[in-house]
DNA sequence: ATAGATGCAAACTATTTGCATCCTC
DNA sequence: GAGGATGCAAATAGTTTGCATCTAT
């Protein structure tokens, strides 16, 4: 992704748009996979971990950026792509995460709202499955 | 519940059952949320907490008890009642949480599973829904 | 100029581990 | 009797906070 739109994306934000945010937020763009804290920073050698924990902290609160939990005892950050709304199956052997992509769910989430008498809005949810993979079935 | 029959869920396990063991689970099936450690803690004042963290982790790890994760930084615990796939409804604000039941969800797994080409079986799943309710609405 | 962003050290919370003792099977 | 269960103390992992300094707007 462009420069030009990611800086969009932060200052749309209310954030100000700094070199730190840009680098976080395009490492975490260009990854295919979720990303943890752990591994951003080993790709952002420069970065601070308590700048890396507030900034992904905001980026979550404004929606840019989705908390994920794999069970592997610490969170996992993937950028939030509207049109893209897949979720995950993590093998618990082996910790391998493949996406899935289905349109139901979310007309299902709506169904759900509806029904329920307690709350009328969904911001946001977690479907993760978990099983073991093909290789580590063997 | 009926003590004999928390015994022979312990018991089919093959876990050993233990006076500790058999208050935890007691408590877990008694009550209608998700619990968590220190909520158990309080209930029984006798127990150990590592004995708790580590009885709940053998429950989870024998399909007794599920984790459950509703952002509240530290993990809660339920009974699993099979012939009762439910998930959770949780507010942002009030952490209240509200059980839903949908069939339909389990099904869509299903599909989900045959689709990938890495997958071949789910054991667990999350599936909780975030939202603000309606008494924090207004 | 000013409100917000950053970096460092230190704190905190939840959870795990080591090891000696105890109890179920 | 033996192997798993428990309890205490201590360690660890992940994350958050305080505060002084810096920077985008």
């Amino acid at each position: 992704m462009k420069k030009e739109q990611i800086h969009t994306i932060i200052r749309n934000t209310g954030l100000k748009v700094t070199p730190k945010r840009v680098s976080i937020l395009k490492v975490i763009i260009a990854s295919k996979r979720p990303l943890t804290i752990q591994r951003l920073l080993s790709l952002l050698p420069e970065m601070d971990q308590v700048t890396t924990y507030r900034t992904l902290e905001s980026f979550v609160q404004f929606g840019v950026v989705r908390q994920v939990d794999f069970r592997h005892g610490h969170a996992h950050y993937e950028f939030v792509e509207k049109n893209n709304d897949h979720h995950h199956l993590v093998c618990t052997v082996c910790k391998k995460v493949e996406d899935f992509t289905d349109c139901t769910v979310t007309k299902l989430m709506e169904q759900i709202v509806k029904k329920s008498k307690s709350f009328t809005s969904i911001n946001d949810h977690t479907l993760e499955l978990f099983g073991v993979c093909s290789s580590c079935k063997e």
